[in-house]
DNA sequence: GTGTCTGCAAAACCTTTGCATGATC
DNA sequence: GATCATGCAAAGGTTTTGCAGACAC
Protein backbone atom coordinates (compact mmCIF):
# COMPACT_ATOMS: atom_id res chain seq x y z
CA UNK A 1 0.00 0.00 0.00
CA UNK A 2 1.28 3.20 -1.05
CA UNK A 3 1.10 6.33 1.06
CA UNK A 4 -1.04 8.09 -0.85
CA UNK A 5 -4.06 5.31 -0.12
CA UNK A 6 -3.53 3.88 3.03
CA UNK A 7 -5.41 0.95 3.76
CA UNK A 8 -8.60 2.43 5.70
CA UNK A 9 -9.04 4.64 2.86
CA UNK A 10 -11.92 3.65 1.21
CA UNK A 11 -11.77 3.53 -2.88
CA UNK A 12 -14.79 4.92 -4.49
CA UNK A 13 -13.70 3.67 -7.83
CA UNK A 14 -14.26 0.35 -6.67
CA UNK A 15 -17.66 0.25 -6.98
CA UNK A 16 -18.60 1.94 -10.44
CA UNK A 17 -19.64 -1.28 -11.62
CA UNK A 18 -22.19 -3.16 -9.67
CA UNK A 19 -23.66 -5.00 -12.86
CA UNK A 20 -27.02 -3.91 -12.32
CA UNK A 21 -27.30 -6.16 -9.14
CA UNK A 22 -28.83 -3.54 -7.63
CA UNK A 23 -31.66 -3.26 -9.77
CA UNK A 24 -32.28 -7.40 -8.75
CA UNK A 25 -32.08 -6.56 -5.35
CA UNK A 26 -34.93 -3.67 -5.72
CA UNK A 27 -36.89 -5.45 -8.21
CA UNK A 28 -37.24 -8.54 -5.50
CA UNK A 29 -37.51 -5.87 -2.84
CA UNK A 30 -40.73 -4.70 -4.60
CA UNK A 31 -42.37 -7.86 -5.35
CA UNK A 32 -42.10 -9.42 -2.15
CA UNK A 33 -43.60 -6.65 -0.81
CA UNK A 34 -46.38 -6.01 -4.07
CA UNK A 35 -45.11 -2.95 -4.83
CA UNK A 36 -45.04 -1.75 -8.28
CA UNK A 37 -42.05 -1.25 -10.57
CA UNK A 38 -42.39 2.21 -12.60
CA UNK A 39 -40.48 3.94 -14.51
CA UNK A 40 -39.74 6.70 -12.06
CA UNK A 41 -38.16 3.92 -10.01
CA UNK A 42 -36.22 2.53 -12.25
CA UNK A 43 -34.49 6.39 -13.42
CA UNK A 44 -34.32 7.11 -9.81
CA UNK A 45 -32.11 4.10 -8.91
CA UNK A 46 -30.04 4.17 -12.39
CA UNK A 47 -29.45 7.56 -11.63
CA UNK A 48 -28.69 7.44 -7.44
CA UNK A 49 -26.30 4.13 -8.66
CA UNK A 50 -24.36 6.53 -11.29
CA UNK A 51 -23.26 8.92 -8.59
CA UNK A 52 -20.54 8.10 -6.58
CA UNK A 53 -20.20 10.56 -4.24
CA UNK A 54 -22.70 11.68 -1.27
CA UNK A 55 -26.10 14.13 -2.24
CA UNK A 56 -28.65 15.42 -0.89
CA UNK A 57 -32.74 14.73 -2.31
CA UNK A 58 -32.31 18.48 -3.67
CA UNK A 59 -29.08 17.74 -5.32
CA UNK A 60 -30.29 14.18 -6.75
CA UNK A 61 -33.55 16.37 -8.04
CA UNK A 62 -31.50 19.00 -9.77
CA UNK A 63 -29.20 16.30 -11.51
CA UNK A 64 -32.36 14.63 -12.67
CA UNK A 65 -33.52 17.99 -14.20
CA UNK A 66 -30.71 18.14 -15.79
CA UNK A 67 -31.23 15.07 -17.72
CA UNK A 68 -34.37 15.86 -18.80
CA UNK A 69 -36.09 13.54 -16.32
CA UNK A 70 -39.11 15.68 -14.49
CA UNK A 71 -39.38 13.95 -11.31
CA UNK A 72 -41.19 15.44 -8.41
CA UNK A 73 -40.18 15.93 -5.18
CA UNK A 74 -42.47 13.84 -3.66
CA UNK A 75 -41.41 10.90 -5.63
CA UNK A 76 -37.80 11.41 -5.23
CA UNK A 77 -38.12 11.41 -1.39
CA UNK A 78 -40.50 8.56 -1.50
CA UNK A 79 -38.16 6.57 -3.55
CA UNK A 80 -35.34 7.49 -1.32
CA UNK A 81 -37.19 6.45 1.66
CA UNK A 82 -37.79 2.81 -0.49
CA UNK A 83 -34.60 2.61 -1.53
CA UNK A 84 -33.36 3.09 2.53
CA UNK A 85 -35.81 0.35 3.64
CA UNK A 86 -34.00 -1.88 0.94
CA UNK A 87 -30.67 -1.30 2.30
CA UNK A 88 -29.35 0.10 -1.04
CA UNK A 89 -29.05 3.61 0.07
CA UNK A 90 -27.81 5.26 3.38
CA UNK A 91 -28.61 8.71 5.16
CA UNK A 92 -26.28 10.74 6.69
CA UNK A 93 -26.87 13.49 8.85
CA UNK A 94 -23.84 15.98 9.10
CA UNK A 95 -25.72 19.06 10.57
CA UNK A 96 -26.00 20.97 7.37
CA UNK A 97 -29.92 20.86 7.02
CA UNK A 98 -30.80 18.59 4.86
CA UNK A 99 -29.64 14.98 4.88
CA UNK A 100 -26.80 12.92 2.46
CA UNK A 101 -27.45 10.02 0.53
CA UNK A 102 -24.92 7.55 -0.75
CA UNK A 103 -25.90 4.33 -2.30
CA UNK A 104 -24.78 1.14 -0.33
CA UNK A 105 -24.43 -1.67 -1.92
CA UNK A 106 -21.93 -4.36 -1.74
CA UNK A 107 -20.09 -1.67 0.76
CA UNK A 108 -18.59 -2.35 4.28
CA UNK A 109 -19.30 0.33 7.09
CA UNK A 110 -16.92 3.34 6.97
CA UNK A 111 -16.93 6.49 8.88
CA UNK A 112 -16.55 9.79 7.43
CA UNK A 113 -14.52 12.78 7.72
CA UNK A 114 -16.52 16.36 7.04
CA UNK A 115 -14.94 18.79 5.90
CA UNK A 116 -16.25 22.25 7.23
CA UNK A 117 -14.73 24.52 4.78
CA UNK A 118 -15.11 22.40 1.46
CA UNK A 119 -18.15 20.36 2.77
CA UNK A 120 -16.10 17.58 0.62
CA UNK A 121 -16.71 13.76 2.53
CA UNK A 122 -14.30 11.49 2.99
CA UNK A 123 -14.73 7.71 3.79
CA UNK A 124 -12.28 5.64 6.02
CA UNK A 125 -12.96 2.59 7.79
CA UNK A 126 -10.65 1.22 10.92
CA UNK A 127 -10.97 -2.05 12.25
CA UNK A 128 -9.43 -1.14 15.60
CA UNK A 129 -11.72 1.32 16.27
CA UNK A 130 -15.02 -1.19 15.55
CA UNK A 131 -13.58 -3.39 17.71
CA UNK A 132 -12.99 -1.07 20.35
CA UNK A 133 -16.71 0.10 20.50
CA UNK A 134 -17.89 -3.73 20.25
CA UNK A 135 -15.81 -3.89 23.59
CA UNK A 136 -17.76 -0.92 25.09
CA UNK A 137 -21.19 -2.14 23.69
CA UNK A 138 -20.66 -5.85 25.12
CA UNK A 139 -19.31 -4.60 28.70
CA UNK A 140 -22.76 -2.86 28.64
CA UNK A 141 -24.86 -5.50 27.05
CA UNK A 142 -25.63 -2.79 24.53
CA UNK A 143 -27.07 -4.55 21.19
CA UNK A 144 -25.42 -2.06 18.55
CA UNK A 145 -27.97 -2.07 15.25
CA UNK A 146 -25.78 0.58 13.72
CA UNK A 147 -23.31 3.21 14.43
CA UNK A 148 -21.79 6.76 12.92
CA UNK A 149 -18.61 8.15 13.54
CA UNK A 150 -18.24 11.75 12.12
CA UNK A 151 -15.06 13.61 12.40
CA UNK A 152 -15.61 17.38 11.57
CA UNK A 153 -12.56 19.96 10.97
CA UNK A 154 -10.39 21.30 7.63
CA UNK A 155 -8.98 18.59 5.50
CA UNK A 156 -5.47 19.20 4.00
CA UNK A 157 -6.33 20.75 0.94
CA UNK A 158 -8.25 23.38 2.39
CA UNK A 159 -5.84 24.26 5.16
CA UNK A 160 -3.02 23.79 2.80
CA UNK A 161 -4.86 26.37 0.77
CA UNK A 162 -5.64 29.10 3.55
CA UNK A 163 -3.32 28.29 6.42
CA UNK A 164 -5.13 29.41 9.86
CA UNK A 165 -8.25 28.08 8.56
CA UNK A 166 -8.60 26.10 11.49
CA UNK A 167 -7.70 28.34 14.12
CA UNK A 168 -11.01 30.74 12.42
CA UNK A 169 -13.16 27.68 12.60
CA UNK A 170 -12.13 26.80 15.89
CA UNK A 171 -12.78 30.30 17.10
CA UNK A 172 -16.23 30.62 15.52
CA UNK A 173 -18.15 27.99 17.38
CA UNK A 174 -21.35 29.09 15.50
CA UNK A 175 -19.98 28.27 12.52
CA UNK A 176 -19.15 24.56 13.82
CA UNK A 177 -22.60 24.70 15.22
CA UNK A 178 -21.80 22.71 18.41
CA UNK A 179 -23.54 19.75 16.71
CA UNK A 180 -21.31 16.35 17.94
CA UNK B 1 -14.05 -0.25 39.73
CA UNK B 2 -16.63 -2.21 39.97
CA UNK B 3 -18.41 -4.45 37.10
CA UNK B 4 -21.31 -2.31 37.52
CA UNK B 5 -19.18 0.79 36.75
CA UNK B 6 -16.42 0.17 34.15
CA UNK B 7 -14.00 2.74 33.86
CA UNK B 8 -15.54 4.08 30.38
CA UNK B 9 -19.22 5.10 31.96
CA UNK B 10 -19.77 8.68 32.70
CA UNK B 11 -21.04 9.17 36.27
CA UNK B 12 -23.31 11.96 35.53
CA UNK B 13 -23.74 11.97 39.51
CA UNK B 14 -20.42 13.74 39.34
CA UNK B 15 -21.68 17.02 37.88
CA UNK B 16 -24.54 17.99 40.01
CA UNK B 17 -22.30 20.66 41.74
CA UNK B 18 -20.77 22.93 39.74
CA UNK B 19 -20.50 25.29 42.73
CA UNK B 20 -21.69 28.05 40.46
CA UNK B 21 -19.08 28.47 38.46
CA UNK B 22 -21.49 28.48 34.82
CA UNK B 23 -22.47 31.22 36.18
CA UNK B 24 -19.53 33.48 36.08
CA UNK B 25 -18.50 32.11 32.23
CA UNK B 26 -21.94 32.68 31.54
CA UNK B 27 -21.82 36.69 32.68
CA UNK B 28 -18.14 37.04 31.76
CA UNK B 29 -19.28 35.68 28.43
CA UNK B 30 -22.38 38.46 28.03
CA UNK B 31 -20.21 41.12 29.48
CA UNK B 32 -17.40 40.93 26.84
CA UNK B 33 -19.90 40.62 23.85
CA UNK B 34 -22.15 43.71 25.46
CA UNK B 35 -25.17 41.57 26.00
CA UNK B 36 -27.35 41.35 28.58
CA UNK B 37 -27.77 39.01 31.96
CA UNK B 38 -31.32 39.49 32.16
CA UNK B 39 -34.44 37.51 34.61
CA UNK B 40 -34.78 35.00 31.90
CA UNK B 41 -31.38 34.09 30.55
CA UNK B 42 -30.68 33.39 34.13
CA UNK B 43 -33.33 31.28 34.85
CA UNK B 44 -33.00 29.24 31.21
CA UNK B 45 -29.26 28.67 32.74
CA UNK B 46 -30.52 27.51 35.95
CA UNK B 47 -32.75 25.67 34.51
CA UNK B 48 -30.34 24.01 32.20
CA UNK B 49 -27.94 23.09 34.91
CA UNK B 50 -30.60 21.57 37.08
CA UNK B 51 -31.25 18.95 34.88
CA UNK B 52 -28.40 16.08 34.43
CA UNK B 53 -29.90 14.48 31.82
CA UNK B 54 -30.35 15.23 27.46
CA UNK B 55 -33.28 17.23 26.93
CA UNK B 56 -34.48 18.78 23.63
CA UNK B 57 -35.69 22.52 23.54
CA UNK B 58 -39.16 21.76 23.72
CA UNK B 59 -38.78 19.75 26.91
CA UNK B 60 -36.97 22.45 28.66
CA UNK B 61 -39.77 24.66 27.84
CA UNK B 62 -42.02 22.24 28.96
CA UNK B 63 -40.08 22.39 32.19
CA UNK B 64 -40.00 25.60 32.49
CA UNK B 65 -44.04 26.05 32.36
CA UNK B 66 -44.20 23.03 34.86
CA UNK B 67 -41.95 25.27 37.23
CA UNK B 68 -44.28 28.32 36.40
CA UNK B 69 -41.42 30.19 34.74
CA UNK B 70 -43.31 31.82 31.18
CA UNK B 71 -40.34 31.80 28.94
CA UNK B 72 -41.67 31.97 25.00
CA UNK B 73 -39.99 29.44 22.39
CA UNK B 74 -37.87 31.85 20.87
CA UNK B 75 -36.57 33.17 23.68
CA UNK B 76 -35.49 29.15 24.80
CA UNK B 77 -33.90 28.63 21.44
CA UNK B 78 -31.88 32.43 21.83
CA UNK B 79 -30.79 31.49 24.66
CA UNK B 80 -29.47 28.21 23.85
CA UNK B 81 -27.70 29.70 21.02
CA UNK B 82 -25.70 31.89 23.57
CA UNK B 83 -25.09 28.91 25.46
CA UNK B 84 -23.55 27.01 22.78
CA UNK B 85 -21.32 29.96 21.66
CA UNK B 86 -20.07 29.83 25.56
CA UNK B 87 -19.74 26.21 25.32
CA UNK B 88 -21.83 25.59 28.10
CA UNK B 89 -23.91 23.78 26.38
CA UNK B 90 -23.17 20.98 23.50
CA UNK B 91 -26.18 19.95 20.89
CA UNK B 92 -26.54 16.37 19.96
CA UNK B 93 -28.25 14.97 17.02
CA UNK B 94 -29.95 11.34 17.22
CA UNK B 95 -31.66 11.64 14.06
CA UNK B 96 -35.01 11.99 16.25
CA UNK B 97 -36.15 15.39 14.42
CA UNK B 98 -35.04 17.79 17.29
CA UNK B 99 -31.87 18.77 18.88
CA UNK B 100 -30.80 16.94 21.75
CA UNK B 101 -28.66 19.46 24.22
CA UNK B 102 -27.13 18.47 27.87
CA UNK B 103 -24.55 21.23 29.31
CA UNK B 104 -20.93 20.86 29.55
CA UNK B 105 -19.41 22.66 31.86
CA UNK B 106 -15.97 21.07 32.70
CA UNK B 107 -17.24 17.45 31.15
CA UNK B 108 -14.05 15.92 28.91
CA UNK B 109 -15.64 15.10 25.52
CA UNK B 110 -17.62 11.83 25.15
CA UNK B 111 -19.32 9.49 22.95
CA UNK B 112 -23.01 8.04 23.21
CA UNK B 113 -25.28 4.93 23.42
CA UNK B 114 -28.97 5.38 22.29
CA UNK B 115 -31.48 3.07 22.66
CA UNK B 116 -33.71 2.89 20.02
CA UNK B 117 -36.35 1.66 22.29
CA UNK B 118 -36.54 3.82 25.64
CA UNK B 119 -34.49 6.87 23.95
CA UNK B 120 -32.23 6.61 27.28
CA UNK B 121 -28.52 8.23 26.61
CA UNK B 122 -25.71 6.77 28.04
CA UNK B 123 -22.32 8.00 27.61
CA UNK B 124 -19.56 6.52 27.44
CA UNK B 125 -15.54 7.45 26.66
CA UNK B 126 -12.65 5.32 25.45
CA UNK B 127 -9.33 6.68 24.99
CA UNK B 128 -8.00 4.06 22.34
CA UNK B 129 -10.83 5.03 20.43
CA UNK B 130 -9.88 8.53 19.96
CA UNK B 131 -6.45 7.68 19.50
CA UNK B 132 -6.88 5.71 16.50
CA UNK B 133 -9.28 8.33 15.39
CA UNK B 134 -6.07 10.56 15.66
CA UNK B 135 -4.03 8.50 14.20
CA UNK B 136 -6.52 8.21 11.23
CA UNK B 137 -6.79 11.91 10.51
CA UNK B 138 -2.81 12.48 10.98
CA UNK B 139 -2.80 10.21 8.16
CA UNK B 140 -4.45 12.36 5.56
CA UNK B 141 -3.35 15.62 7.29
CA UNK B 142 -6.92 16.39 8.42
CA UNK B 143 -7.42 18.83 10.88
CA UNK B 144 -9.84 17.79 13.26
CA UNK B 145 -12.18 20.27 15.19
CA UNK B 146 -14.85 18.09 16.49
CA UNK B 147 -16.37 14.74 16.43
CA UNK B 148 -19.07 12.32 17.18
CA UNK B 149 -19.68 8.75 17.66
CA UNK B 150 -23.28 7.35 17.87
CA UNK B 151 -24.27 4.05 18.42
CA UNK B 152 -27.57 2.86 18.20
CA UNK B 153 -29.67 0.01 19.30
CA UNK B 154 -31.25 -1.46 22.42
CA UNK B 155 -29.83 -1.20 25.83
CA UNK B 156 -29.47 -3.47 28.69
CA UNK B 157 -32.84 -3.07 30.22
CA UNK B 158 -35.18 -2.97 27.02
CA UNK B 159 -32.85 -6.42 25.73
CA UNK B 160 -33.58 -7.99 28.81
CA UNK B 161 -37.29 -7.05 29.57
CA UNK B 162 -38.40 -7.77 26.21
CA UNK B 163 -36.41 -10.17 24.21
CA UNK B 164 -36.18 -10.39 20.38
CA UNK B 165 -36.65 -6.99 20.34
CA UNK B 166 -33.32 -6.40 18.81
CA UNK B 167 -34.29 -8.47 15.83
CA UNK B 168 -37.71 -7.01 15.70
CA UNK B 169 -35.74 -3.15 15.14
CA UNK B 170 -32.85 -5.28 12.59
CA UNK B 171 -35.92 -6.64 10.49
CA UNK B 172 -37.70 -2.82 11.05
CA UNK B 173 -35.23 -0.79 8.82
CA UNK B 174 -37.89 2.17 8.64
CA UNK B 175 -37.36 2.71 12.38
CA UNK B 176 -33.77 2.99 13.00
CA UNK B 177 -34.08 5.44 9.71
CA UNK B 178 -30.85 4.11 8.30
CA UNK B 179 -28.98 7.15 9.58
CA UNK B 180 -25.87 7.06 10.04
C1' DG C 1 -59.88 -3.94 -12.98
C1' DT C 2 -57.66 -3.52 -8.45
C1' DG C 3 -54.23 -1.58 -6.06
C1' DT C 4 -50.42 1.16 -6.12
C1' DC C 5 -48.00 5.44 -7.78
C1' DT C 6 -47.50 10.14 -9.25
C1' DG C 7 -47.77 15.17 -9.02
C1' DC C 8 -49.36 19.07 -7.00
C1' DA C 9 -50.10 21.76 -3.23
C1' DA C 10 -50.63 22.02 1.43
C1' DA C 11 -49.16 20.56 5.88
C1' DA C 12 -45.84 19.09 9.35
C1' DC C 13 -41.87 19.69 11.83
C1' DC C 14 -38.17 22.14 14.20
C1' DT C 15 -35.94 26.39 14.20
C1' DT C 16 -35.11 31.26 12.97
C1' DT C 17 -36.41 36.02 12.25
C1' DG C 18 -38.98 40.86 11.95
C1' DC C 19 -40.92 44.01 14.58
C1' DA C 20 -42.95 46.58 18.37
C1' DT C 21 -42.67 46.57 23.32
C1' DG C 22 -40.09 46.09 27.52
C1' DA C 23 -35.95 45.31 30.29
C1' DT C 24 -30.94 46.08 31.44
C1' DC C 25 -26.85 48.62 31.90
C1' DG D 1 -31.36 57.04 27.56
C1' DA D 2 -29.20 53.96 24.40
C1' DT D 3 -29.04 49.38 23.47
C1' DC D 4 -30.21 44.95 23.78
C1' DA D 5 -33.91 41.32 24.90
C1' DT D 6 -38.48 39.57 24.77
C1' DG D 7 -42.85 37.79 22.83
C1' DC D 8 -45.73 37.09 19.23
C1' DA D 9 -46.59 35.61 14.88
C1' DA D 10 -44.90 34.73 10.57
C1' DA D 11 -41.34 32.78 7.74
C1' DG D 12 -37.51 29.60 6.96
C1' DG D 13 -35.81 25.08 5.62
C1' DT D 14 -36.42 20.09 4.66
C1' DT D 15 -39.45 16.36 4.55
C1' DT D 16 -44.16 14.28 4.67
C1' DT D 17 -48.93 13.71 3.41
C1' DG D 18 -53.93 14.02 1.22
C1' DC D 19 -56.03 13.61 -2.77
C1' DA D 20 -57.42 13.04 -7.71
C1' DG D 21 -55.80 11.27 -11.83
C1' DA D 22 -52.41 7.84 -14.04
C1' DC D 23 -49.97 3.67 -14.25
C1' DA D 24 -48.44 -1.28 -13.29
C1' DC D 25 -49.60 -5.95 -12.52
Amino acid sequence: MSEENPEFLIDKASDADTDGAERRVFEEFLRQRGLKFTQARRLLLDKVFSMHDHFTAEQLLDRLRTDGIGASKATVYRTLSVLLECDLLTAHDFGEGALYYEHTFGHDHHDHLFCLHCKTITEFRDDAIEEHQDRVTGHLGFRTLTHSLKIYGVCKGCSDEEPGLVERYAASPGIVRHRS
